[in-house]
DNA sequence: ATTTCCCTAAAAATCGATTTTTTCATCAAT
DNA sequence: ATTGATGAAAAAATCGATTTTTAGGGAAAT
């Protein structure tokens, strides 16, 4: 019996995770109407569970729904931008006080281990979606003592739409080493549980991301 | 040529709404697994409309899909009423100072009418659906000028989860009476654009509601 | 030259049937 | 008595084909 990689899974699910993948990585172009056929051929699925995925990625915000004509990929607008960065700070810092209240020595243990995991695929420049995963949880560690599964959703959320935007960047490797520096400091500020420092630097980590991304982000129309 | 009264719409579509809002109006019992061709035929669409958009419904939280074992109602827990409870006011108090200083002329305007409406609507005590629809355009209006699209959308999303829960207690014509007459003062406050006693009016607001649904639930297995 | 209408090709949405997986009752073995 | 295998029935997921709607070109009328 062989166990392929995604077994006990549906083909929806499957779909729904590479186009969800895809979209954030900016495979399709802003904007662009997706062709289902296309998708078809490409991920090698039917049509009910295609269309299936991409329900479900349009009532996540990874995609449009018009009317009788299909599905599309959100324009990228400045504007939207700024939103999503400015809520996800909010949000984050939020989240943060929280996780600092609650926070346990096993949290502190998964936070270490995360932080660890990034520092060490950091140092593999060309592999870089396994950098993506570290980081991502790495954020997920951060904040996963709040005790708010509703909160830890919706910020999900916005990562997930922050990176859409953040990934149109080129790779800087000046900056990545800036952003990485405030990783490690923000598990030294957990550890000594300095809500104040702590939320200020977050703000700071996620304002210098916006940044970034907002140099490669044309104006609204 | 006769127009039907969801003309122009999918049938994927129309199905969503109608099983949002069963879903919200409490028509399934909580934990509850769904029969698929049940709703089929009480919903009269197809296998595929209906797939779709339950699968929409469960990226949207208001469904739970199971591996390979179709969908099911989440159950009610008293301690996610709380964590719902808890971030909405967060975020609803977030958007009120941001409408605040947003909110022109047209906004108060809106807010006016949809206070107007929603005192209409409370004078006839046998029509729900009416007053719920009013109630919520009528929070939807005070905070529609906050600015942040991606705010509204998390908030009404806890909303409709909020509801969820309120609708299982009982009407309650004295407590309606309290939370009826905190809208007009929240129009009041709006058009002096006090904000700190707004935001603490709103806590309130939300609060009572809160206690009452606490008081239908069950405590969290 | 512009607008309107119709027609056709393409795409989206839906349906009915098939395949796959789970559920659960039954029965044998320890 | 409990555990574990077995197989039929039910349910979920998927496929292929059909129906419906949209998009766009071209002819007729103003």
């Amino acid at each position: 019996m062989t166990t392929s990689p995604s077994a006990g899974t549906t083909a929806s699910s499957q779909v729904f995770e590479a186009l969800k993948q895809d979209l954030i990585r900016g495979r399709f172009a802003a904007g662009e109407k997706l062709a289902i056929s296309a998708l078809k051929t490409h991920y090698g699925v039917g049509l009910s569970p295609l269309r299936e995925a991409l329900n479900r990625l349009a009532a996540y915000g990874l995609l449009e729904q018009e009317n009788q004509r299909g599905f599309r990929v959100p324009a990228m607008r400045l504007e939207e931008l700024d939103d999503i960065a400015g809520l996800r700070t909010q949000l984050e810092c939020m989240a943060l006080t929280q996780a600092f209240q609650n926070g346990d020595s096993e949290w502190e243990s998964q936070l270490l281990a995360a932080s660890h995991r990034l520092r060490r695929s950091d140092e593999q420049p060309d592999r870089i979606e396994e950098w993506e995963q570290a980081h991502l949880r790495f954020h997920r560690a951060l904040l996963g003592a709040c005790g708010s599964p509703w909160l830890l959703r919706f910020i999900g959320q916005l990562h997930d739409q922050f990176d859409r935007y953040r990934r149109m960047a080129p790779p800087n490797p000046g900056i990545r080493a800036t952003l990485d520096g405030q990783h490690g400091a923000l598990v030294e500020l957990a550890m000594a549980r300095d809500i104040q420092a702590a939320r200020a630097l977050l703000d700071t980590h996620i304002r210098l991301s916006h940044e970034v991304a907002r140099g490669c982000c044309s104006p609204s129309p």
